[in-house]
DNA sequence: GTCTATACACTGATAGAC
DNA sequence: GTCTATCAGTGTATAGAC
């Protein structure tokens, strides 16, 4: 993109990445960035001429074009829906965190009007985009607009962000135990029989 | 808390709050807020001495005790589950959009560890736990363990607040339609026929 | 490639006039 | 209650030494 690609330079965007996927563009300072890679903050310069903007708008552009491959990947390799989102959380948890909402409402403001449209733009091709194409075949049997493929996927996507944000204290079953049971409610609904307990009767207690 | 309350002071911390939702804490300046009010930066001082942090924390703390109030109302007022989650979900709708997630990963750190706590403590009674509770009786009758309604009151969350978030171009349909679209496949799931209400071929509504 | 030094703008906060 | 004036702290960015 700018100057070219070095060992030393790809430390510093995967440092960015974390910093500004854990705190948000406004939060992390380019102190901070050079801080975490014992640097000072005037060096970054050299690895980013275009500074803070540039740096957040490639990192971002980076983590989507990984998404998108990654989210491909983890969808083309299973058989059915429940096993295509399974596999797209397995993927989207093992990653840095999103947080599209944050993104979208208080991040993307904050860099020029041309960045914005390309961001939009390349995260809704790498995030809602597969993720609807995974719904896109149910909601057409369900004789459902295709719209409605995409609030899934949007809701996919904030459920599963949410099982990695959400204090782990609670149950402390491992993360990925958590999603699949998301996944499961979503296809077979709250108030159906669940899978495994299909044959106990329900009956009231107390 | 702190000064007694009047008008102006009302209009500084509803305001405040617009903004901070909107964008976050970081990104909103007392200027920003200021300006808003067609006030000097420095005046603010007058109806909230403490400054910027203690501003965020008490408008946060209000509207928690408000979310809190709106939700067991709406979630009282309501028959069965399927009721309760479309009232509780107009209810945040008809609000400022929280953005949990952006608040407790981004804008929480900011703030001093005992603020932060109380804060947690306020935001998990009036949101994750009211809506908790809702879930807690399908969770039993599933034989589930309880935090299971605690994944999924924080799961609603989220979709709810996508909701309000995502693109409003995608189907233009209002977002009581979009919310209560996805309310019924939680309940009857994506796989299993379309409920009563959903099922209603594709028309115009008025 | 990384450093020091520094310019410049912005932000939160205080003091005091009216 | 709101203002002007001001300051200290912080953040981005540039210039130039090594």
């Amino acid at each position: 993109m700018s100057i070219e690609n070095s060992a030393a330079r790809e430390r510093v965007l995967e440092t960015a990445e974390r910093l500004f996927s854990e705190q948000g563009y406004a939060a992390v300072t380019l102190r901070d960035i050079a801080d975490a890679l014992k640097m000072k903050q005037a060096s970054l310069y050299y690895h980013v001429p275009g500074g803070k903007e540039a740096l957040y708008v490639e990192v971002m552009q980076r983590a989507m074009a990984r998404h998108r491959e990654g989210l491909q990947t983890a969808v083309a390799t299973a058989q059915d829906m429940r096993g295509q989102l399974q596999a797209a959380a397995r993927w989207l948890l093992a990653q840095p965190a999103i947080n599209y909402g944050r993104m979208m409402q208080t991040d993307m403001p904050a860099v020029s009007e041309a960045h914005q449209a390309a961001l939009r733009q390349s995260t809704h091709q790498a995030l809602i985009a597969t993720l609807a194409a995974v719904f896109a075949p149910i909601v057409e049997r369900r004789r459902e607009p295709r719209s409605r493929a995409v609030y899934l996927a949007g809701a996919f996507l904030a459920v599963v962000e949410t099982v990695v944000q959400l204090p782990a204290a609670f149950g402390g079953e491992p993360r990925t135990t958590m999603v699949d049971y998301l996944i499961d409610i979503l296809l077979d609904g709250l108030l159906n029989e669940p899978h495994e307990l299909a044959l106990q009767p329900i009956t009231k207690e107390e």
